[in-house]
RNA sequence: GGCGAUGUAGCUCAGCUGGUUAGAGCAUACGGCUCAUAUCCGUAGUGUCCGGGGUUCAAGUCCCUGCAUCGCCA
């Protein structure tokens, strides 16, 4: 069997799990259950990394051992990954003594070799840190948290040799297409590279940090970094004579962000080459999600706790969403309503739909059994064909990182498949005993496609694809080299339909005048009791029933017009979260560019009226005090579209 | 400051080696169907392809330059 290695990189306990790491696993999460539905032996690993002198600190303001908070924030990446259906092989730490084991043996024989020597660094050090700033780091010269200026001192370190096997490097870069990718990301390191290369700095003396693995070979310093923490896809094999390693290290690829590019594509492979191994065979890099508009980060009060994502949306849903929202290697936006949007449009109405009207189907018109199917017309092979294609799509484009291509490609098979029922239409040939033969092969290609469409997902939403594939009596079929070929779905098993695939979720999905779960609330009460609203309404008062068909939102103003020959008349377009027209008579209250940014409070399900020949889509609350007019507000910024209630 | 990336419809983005009227999804409007989770299908718009120069018969696509955003600088 042929084996595959992936790895995330090990993250920094110095902060909680975040969208970012979550990213990054399920990437890899995804990748190597793909490649076990081609039938390989893989190994996924994943890990922290423990040491350096800002977990200390970390350790320090939250008034712990350091050893108690690197189990603790370890632990609670650990614990991050099995919501969100993400099952690595190996967790490596940094602190395992098995790896600084492994650490210490690899800095002895590199030093040994004489690619590691001792020599002295220049750098601005701060008494109040005690470490190095980068100039980068300095405000005005200055510290930024101590306010001092860093003095310039000389420190003596080791430093590892990589200036050496920079030509290789380039050259191996250059003779391996596939070595980086992106390509982007590989041509910022040839790029790179046409500079000289400087030694790296590989030690800490122990005056200023203890927390890390002593040198072997001069037990007054650290390791720093790079030699420790890269060492991890090592360690975790059991390098150098664990079987491990043999099997795997010869497939080994790696997938990271891209602020730490230049670690894994210049020290890592340089270092690999002084140990005399070969160096991984791809690294996958991708970009960072950006939360409206700023870069994610800790330091940020805008992270978003994949666990909170999980319990709102479903593991297979947020799993979707990343792979599906990023073209892996760029950048991409993230927000709770781009989320939602993914899982009501493509995942509840798209894919969700079209198994649920499926499977009825074969319920209600061929007693729950795959039917025998017979000549297939030009429009039933076009989908069949169709469907075939896309694998090879999904199949090319998994195999190089595309997720979304590969997403889009059986996004596309999705929307044929719907169209297909709309051009054949079932349920007129259900009327015909005539047409038994035709239904019986619309049905047969439909959960065809839906075989090989539950296949495609099964690394991508591990649940939905598993309930799918057991709807289909497809349960044990994950071969993607055996079943993933037409025409294999046996007719005359059963076909269960099971429970909805992904519950609309209703909180922003407010568009349509009516959420269902109001009217099937109501109906039962207006056919069986008298309504009690005529009594109520006789004082004045309305049934909560009544109040919940009004739907108040909150909605930001994004752009605001007078209109011609109206002196009362504002256009106004909001966002709520959707953009809307809405016709306000507040012209002889506000100026339009006063109204700009503001969030008001609109009724969202008005039935939609012309003014002036304007088409008002709601109305914008506001208070009427004799003359006045003042504009409804919420009291802190909310999200658009909020409800009001 | 140096190196690099990105900037395309209201939103999120796709556009490989330059070549017919610049695309998709979402959102919006209108119409149709009823098997389905009020879903699905069809139709309809809108773009100084960041700005400014240039190369070319032809540039979103190549070159120069400016602006904005982001990453890296061991």
């Amino acid at each position: 069997m042929t084996a595959y290695y992936l790895t995330t990189p090990i993250f920094y306990v110095n902060a909680q799990p975040h969208l970012g790491h979550a990213y990054s696993t399920v990437v890899a999460d995804a990748v190597c259950r793909y490649q076990r539905l081609l039938g390989k032996d893989v190994r996924f690993q994943t890990g922290t990394d423990e040491h350096g002198d800002k977990i200390v600190h970390a350790a320090e303001d939250a008034e712990v051992s350091v050893k108690e908070y690197v189990d603790k924030i370890s632990a609670m990446f650990k614990a991050a990954w099995p919501p969100l259906a993400i099952v690595p092989d190996t967790f490596v730490r940094t602190t395992d003594p098995a790896h600084m084991a492994v650490v210490q043996g690899i800095l002895q024989q590199v030093y040994d070799q004489g690619d590691i020597y001792f020599s002295e660094y220049t750098g601005l050090y701060c008494k109040g840190c005690e470490q190095f700033l980068t100039e980068k780091e300095l405000k005005d010269g200055k510290c930024p948290d101590h306010l001092t200026e860093p003095a310039q001192i000389s420190e003596q370190n080791y430093f590892f040799r990589m200036s050496k096997y920079q030509e290789w490097l380039i050259d191996h870069i250059s003779k391996h297409p596939e070595f980086i990718t992106p390509e982007r990301y590989r041509n910022e390191v040839l790029s790179f590279l046409k500079e000289p290369l400087e030694d790296l700095c590989i030690s800490r003396p122990t005056t200023r940090l203890t927390w890390g693995i002593p040198l072997p070979f001069d037990n007054r310093f650290v390791t720093y970094v790079w030699f420790d923490a890269l060492i991890n896809y090592l360690s975790g094999l059991d390098y150098p004579a664990g079987p491990d390693f043999a099997r795997y290290w010869p497939v080994a690829e790696h997938v990271i962000a891209k602020d730490i590019l230049k670690p894994h594509a210049i020290y890592w492979p340089t270092m690999l080459k002084a140990m005399g191994l070969e160096p991984y065979q791809r690294l996958h890099v991708h970009g960072y999600w950006n939360m409206n508009e700023t870069k994610m980060s800790k330091s940020l009060g805008n992270v978003v706790r994949p666990g909170e994502l999980v319990a709102e949306f479903g593991a297979d849903s947020v799993r979707y969403f990343l792979l599906r929202e990023m073209s892996f290697g760029l950048d991409a936006g993230f927000s709770k309503e781009a989320l939602m949007a993914r899982h009501n449009s493509d995942l509840t109405n798209d894919l969700g739909n079209l198994f649920s009207r499926s499977l009825t189907m074969v319920k209600n018109f061929a007693a729950s059994v795959v039917p025998q199917p017979g000549v297939p017309s030009a429009q039933d092979q076009e989908l069949a064909e169709a469907t075939l294609a896309m694998l090879g799509q999904y199949r090319e484009h998994l195999d190089n990182f595309a997720f979304h291509r590969a997403l889009a490609a059986v996004w596309e098979v999705i929307s044929r498949a719907n169209k297909y029922i709309v051009s054949t239409q079932p349920w007129e040939l259900a009327k015909d005993p005539q047409q038994a033969t035709q239904l019986g092969t619309v049905l047969y290609t439909l959960l065809e496609t839906l075989r090989l469409i539950t296949l495609t997902l099964h690394p991508i939403m591990p649940e939905t694809a598993a309930k799918m594939a057991e709807a289909l009596g497809a349960a044990g079929e994950t071969s993607l080299n055996d079943c993933g070929v037409g025409g294999r779905l046996v007719p005359g098993r059963a076909i269960t339909p099971g429970a909805q695939l992904f519950p609309r979720l209703q909180q922003e999905t407010k568009d349509k005048p009516q959420p269902p779960k109001n009217k099937t609330m109501k109906e039962p009460a207006s056919e069986n009791t008298p309504s009690p609203e005529p009594a109520a309404e006789a004082e004045g008062l309305i049934s909560f029933d009544a109040f919940q068909n009004l739907e108040l939102r909150v909605a930001e103003i994004v752009a605001a017009e007078k209109i011609a020959k109206s002196d009362r008349l504002l256009k106004l377009t909001v966002k709520a979260p959707e953009e809307r027209t809405i016709v306000a008579g507040i012209a002889q209250h506000y100026q339009p560019e006063e109204l700009v940014g503001r969030q008001v409070i609109i009724v969202a399900n008005l039935k939609p009226a012309k003014l002036m020949g304007v088409a008002s889509h709601g109305m914008v609350l506001a208070a009427k005090d004799g003359d006045r007019l003042v504009l409804s507000a919420v009291s802190g910024p909310v999200a658009n579209g909020s409800r009001v209630a």
